[in-house]
DNA sequence: CCTTTCATGGAGTGCGTGCTCTAGTATTGC
DNA sequence: GCAATACTAGAGCACGCACTCCATGAAAGG
């Protein structure tokens, strides 16, 4: 008999296809991407496709699964004793660096527009509570070190940094003139601020 | 001959209407929203939607153009002498009240995720306008009163604070216990953080 | 009254969509 | 080489969508 195709290549088949999905998102949303779409900018037919992927939504969810699990990555490459307030503000500089690439920034803003889809929903939810977890032991840390105001809660700060990433993300998208290489600077500096005590 | 209908009534629909789609893209999204879906919040038929609005996406376009020129004529309100800084912070705080209904937020967020369609592009990036040429003098004028910081010129002050408002709107979204309430006063006060000398 | 015009609902239409089916081709194990 | 399975393409399908058409009602001149 014959059996289970080389994994290696069907995995790259696999990550191909979400490339493609993911520019194409990126430029013209969830909803405003047809499978067709994706299909043509992957250069594979429609059965081709679904043959990875059960439905148009399972690959939007693999790849909100495939960015979760990057941020899960980066917080556990952290050494446990390095400094608090230069983690938090080097995930600053990160986040900043990967919105860098429009097709990220673009995706961002596309997919948490896609609303009343619960698994959707929820994949989101989970991403945003990786974030704050991954994020807010640092702040809390650096708030135990006096690094930053404890005026609020870590939670709350941890948040207002998020806040600040979102906007950043959302101001690259409506204003030309604001570019993520020439603003990355003055995003680290407004971090600081914030945090300041 | 018969005549021209009561353009109150007239203008009372069509208003009727644009409520009812803001409640329908605000929970769904804009594509996720079916004409059908509108008529039914708003109780009307089909013929009578397009009586009003030639296309859906013309619809967007009248909501849209509403809540531009709503900005203009708030900034159009303020006196000429009011102390700058002041009328900064007001703004934010008028634009953090307006978020507090979960609608607008939600309005919002759905609209800035329709790409690829050039009026709608167009429309935002005359919001966009309208609110950075209403809020920057003022940011300027407080420049040269000494009142915000120097090292940045007002433009890219004035995009931060909209930075700011961005992130918000998006945290509002994402975050369950983060509300437009609870924070409204912290926004505030990371303005005056961001903008301080 | 009658006539003209706007207002309204809802059945109907054509099209684009996500997805399925099938038939043919590569690739593997023996 | 052969059989069995995975892979690939693309024609086709059912459905939901934005939008149209038409019949009817209501209000305003004359």
């Amino acid at each position: 008999m014959a059996r289970t195709v080389d994994p290696q290549r069907h995995e790259a088949r696999r990550l191909a296809i979400i490339d493609a999905a993911l520019t194409c998102f990126a430029v013209t949303g969830y909803a405003g991407t047809s499978t067709a779409a994706i299909c043509r900018q992957a250069g594979i037919g429609s059965g081709t496709f679904f043959h990875y992927f059960p439905t148009k939504q399972s690959l939007l969810l693999a790849i909100l699964a495939y960015g979760t699990d990057e941020t899960r990555r980066w917080f556990a490459a952290r050494p446990d004793d390095a400094d608090p307030l230069s983690i938090v503000e080097a995930y600053v500089a990160h986040a900043a660096e990967e919105m860098s690439d429009p097709r990220i920034a673009g995706f961002v803003r596309a997919v948490t527009a896609v609303m009343g889809v619960p698994e959707v929903e929820t994949a989101l939810a989970l991403d945003a509570r990786v974030l704050q977890d991954g994020l807010e032991p640092w702040v809390a840390r650096a708030q135990a070190r006096g690094q930053v105001r404890a005026d609020l809660p870590p939670r709350d700060l941890t948040a207002w940094v998020l806040v600040l990433l979102d906007g950043f993300l959302g101001r690259l998208a409506v204003d030309e003139a604001f570019t993520a290489e020439g603003q990355r600077a003055t995003l680290v500096d407004a971090v600081r601020r914030l945090l300041a005590p």
